[in-house]
DNA sequence: TATGAATGAGCCTTCATTCAT
DNA sequence: AATGAATGAAGGCTCATTCAT
């Protein structure tokens, strides 16, 4: 969570106080653009949320675009944080799996920010994103997790062979983002409420359900 | 396809005309909403890509709001027509699936003005749809397809017993979706062009494998 | 209250509709222009509450201007064909003072489009009314009327002397125009409802009480 | 006269600055209203008048409706900061009485912004003026100067008896409201320059007379 | 004759960004 | 270093007026 510290060198006072403020910033930027949309967020709402100068803001940040690709960054690396926590080594291939399908689900049910930054980043033809010099931030150990597990599964006979993991990755995030980003126009098209807790947790073993029912060898 | 013919009476030129002024500014109004969201768009735009006076755009459909509402059932309706010629009757449950799959995801990736704009929609929290008048526009045929599938399937016996439809629709949609949607950002993050024929079909086979899959009994 | 007949020829069927549609633009001006004063008022509003296409409204009056003049001749002819009804020379010059002056009062209060739209043109410096032809409906038969009274109660001694017949004319309007004109601005003030039974009846004898007070030799 | 002075701080250089230009927008939009009424003005000409960019004009005062709220409290404020000059105690009733008369006469005829903007603000019912939280500033000494000179003047037998304070203060302003506000229809009926020095000392004197020739006892 | 469609200018308002202190 | 003021360019929407049938 914490900013990466510079190896070994202390901050100053002052550039901690710098660094402090350009972090409200960006909470502020994901929290509005999240919101709103790159189109419809407002600079100067980002800088009330933010509790600072909107000139401070433009010093820090540059423009409402490098606003953007700070925020996409930050909502990519948060969820990589908390990717990194999973320990699914010491779990069976199918408890690993399980555990896996549900932390995606949950995280985007959780972090509704993410789907709204990704989605109006895929309008916008991901033209921010290949801009992006912290690359390193979107890189998410999921795929390599799900690697392992699929080895280790087909190895002990109970996954299926030959599935590729990054097909499988995309399906996994698929099943859960669809229902979490679209719940208001499904909600509209079945006249039911997605965000209930019923309706979810039906929803999580569904796709938990239909992952582990794919991989059946 | 056809608008709704009134009994009997041909249409005036003259209502003809607006009729054919109303459908060039929808058209209009969807290619610009999904090129950039309802908060990016102009409605100067719209009236230019409609070949149209301004004022008269106005005059037809009211606002911004109006617009971005009826490019919305729009796009539903389009989907709707194209769902209502599948006829899968006379296929077996597993072809008819693969049909139906299949169907869905080309049409996702056929039709990034849908996506778009549901994902816009939803970034508003799905507020007009729920006050569409029109609803039946978001009526689809495909629920009604996958019971009768997954029924007769069952009772062949080459499908798993208990599914849950609506699950399923969700989950046919989504692992096409995401990957339409989402083509951008996937891209920047595993360095691949998703839009290259190769990793189409791949994708589109995939989902077919998976769902098939977990739909083994 | 018929537009005045001319001398001898009988109307066409066809004059007489079209002296028709041009009676019912120029009350719906009158009530738009009253409403909203000029610059307000929507010259598509008069035309729908004239019943009336557009174009012809433009066909018969001209433009926004010639309206406004054309309701401005009305409201003036339409208080001067109530000024001719009354009947003063039966009676004794107070009584005769009295009934002038309460039915200029009670004409205003009942007449909130004659206020209105004096108010407008005075806005404009009385541009429009300076322009007009039909100054003959300007016209007021109140200061001949107001003569005759002076010089009968001055012969018969029951009014002052050397009262100028248009100071008093100004006077007499000018106690009850106020009153109705700025009803919602002194009810503001004042915080009581003017259009009260009870305050317009308070008001209407003690502009009686003052001009008969003055009067007084 | 002075600005409400903060308990003992002088203003800051930046306060003063701003509190010039916020006058500055409300000087001129008393002026652009005053001549086009509300719906006649426009926005742009007011901030052109006060020389200060428009957004900035929206930034201090919100949008027109306040524009015009702010303006009309203004004149408002202007008139009784005058009233409250008048220093009547000292003088008998009758002098107190003329002095009060012509005083409110030549205001009228010095300040057409406030016959202006009463006039439109009575158009729109006074709506803007019941939303006002200045009401303080619509209060007006004239009423007690108007009942304190009645009082001394019944006492001292100069005046009749039992006259409403309230009613004679609409008089005192109507008779030179009237002719000050409707110069211009009047001169187009009278044929006469109701601005000229002659016409406008004819009226003043008038009024006078009528005041206390109707005060007589 | 009579009608709805069309138009260009303009209005109120807002935005991302830069100045000046 | 930090702040509020300032700006020019638009954006949504409306208007009086004219065209075309």
């Amino acid at each position: 969570m914490m900013p990466e510290t510079r190896s070994a060198t202390a901050l100053t006072a002052q550039e901690s106080r710098q660094a402090a403020a350009r972090e409200r910033i960006i909470d502020a930027a994901v929290a509005e653009f999240a919101a709103q949309g790159f189109a419809g967020a407002r600079v100067d709402a980002i800088a009330e949320r933010a509790g600072i100068n909107k000139r401070m803001l433009y010093a820090y940040l540059g423009n409402k675009k490098a606003l953007w690709l700070a925020a996409l960054e930050r909502v990519y690396a948060a969820k990589r944080e908390e990717e990194r926590r999973l320990d699914l080594q010491r779990l069976s291939p199918v408890e690993g799996m399980q555990i896996l399908v549900r932390f995606n689900f949950r995280y985007h049910m959780e972090h509704p920010e993410f789907l709204s930054m990704l989605n109006d980043e895929n309008l916008q033809h991901g033209l921010n994103l290949h801009g992006s010099k912290n690359v390193v931030a979107l890189y998410s150990p999921l795929l390599e997790l799900i690697s392992s597990l699929l080895e280790r599964g087909e190895a002990e006979g109970v996954f299926r062979r030959n599935v590729d993991p990054m097909q499988l990755y995309i399906s996994i995030i698929g099943l859960g983002y669809f229902y979490c980003s679209n719940r208001y126009t499904l909600a509209a098209i079945f006249n039911r409420d997605f965000e209930s807790i019923e309706e979810v947790l039906t929803r999580e073993q569904h796709i938990v359900d239909e992952i582990l029912g794919f991989l059946r060898p």
